[in-house]
DNA sequence: TTGTTCTATATTTTATCACTAACTATTATA
DNA sequence: TATAATAGTTAGTGATAAAATATAGAACAA
């Protein structure tokens, strides 16, 4: 899988999901994991990044299967932040797509 | 715009460039800009990694506007890169599409 | 009961690598 | 001489990878 894809968008991905729901860091991993290649601490720095700049914000809840799960919720900056991210990302694959297409169908 | 996003798709955008047509690093660059932003130095960067990995080869071209011209041709090796890499861009593309959208319109 | 191991979970540290910013250098032309 | 067209380089930044460490609970053996 390639590495460079991935700048930028895990991030997209991971608030997208928190756009839905709460979930917790090694939730999250395991979810886009299904989807994707991504080693086991990419998604915590991102997290960190994320509450850093208070687009979530986490509490703990005990689990009866291991350690506390701290659960990360999206904020109101979060949702627009995923929203103007979402935006970008879509602007920016368009244009790729027609560089793309342009040097095959026209030729 | 999102300099993340730009990280692998941009070596995507310059193979497509060539698939078409040999192009010089300026014009490159000057096509690309028109699209997207990058920084002037970006290209030659991009340019001497597939070089140094056998996917363009070189030639000079004297021009009557200034410097010789340093033109990039594809490979065949390059051009199956270019192929390989389109797919994996347009699989992750639609991973990442699907991630968006799932959190949006099920909810 | 004690110790061991496994799984789930969180976190940290070091390295890698692509892009940016900001240069230098060269040729032709006005 | 200044400007435009062209090539190239260097230091820095930031996101992800890889590989650890840490902890809580469950299962199991001695």
């Amino acid at each position: 899988m390639n590495v460079q894809f991935k700048k930028g968008a895990l991030e997209l991905c991971v608030l997208s999901k928190l756009l839905r729901k709460d979930c917790y860091g090694y939730e999250l991993t395991d979810a886009l994991s299904q989807r994707m290649v991504i080693a086991t601490g990419t998604l915590y720095l991102i997290l960190k990044r994320l509450r850093d700049d208070a687009y979530v914000e986490t509490y703990l809840v005990e689990s009866a299967e291991g350690p506390a799960r701290k659960y990360y919720h999206l904020t109101e900056k979060g949702r627009k932040y995923q929203m103007k991210l979402k935006e970008e990302w879509m602007d920016f694959v368009q244009t790729v797509q027609e560089i793309i297409d342009e040097s095959t169908s026209t030729r």
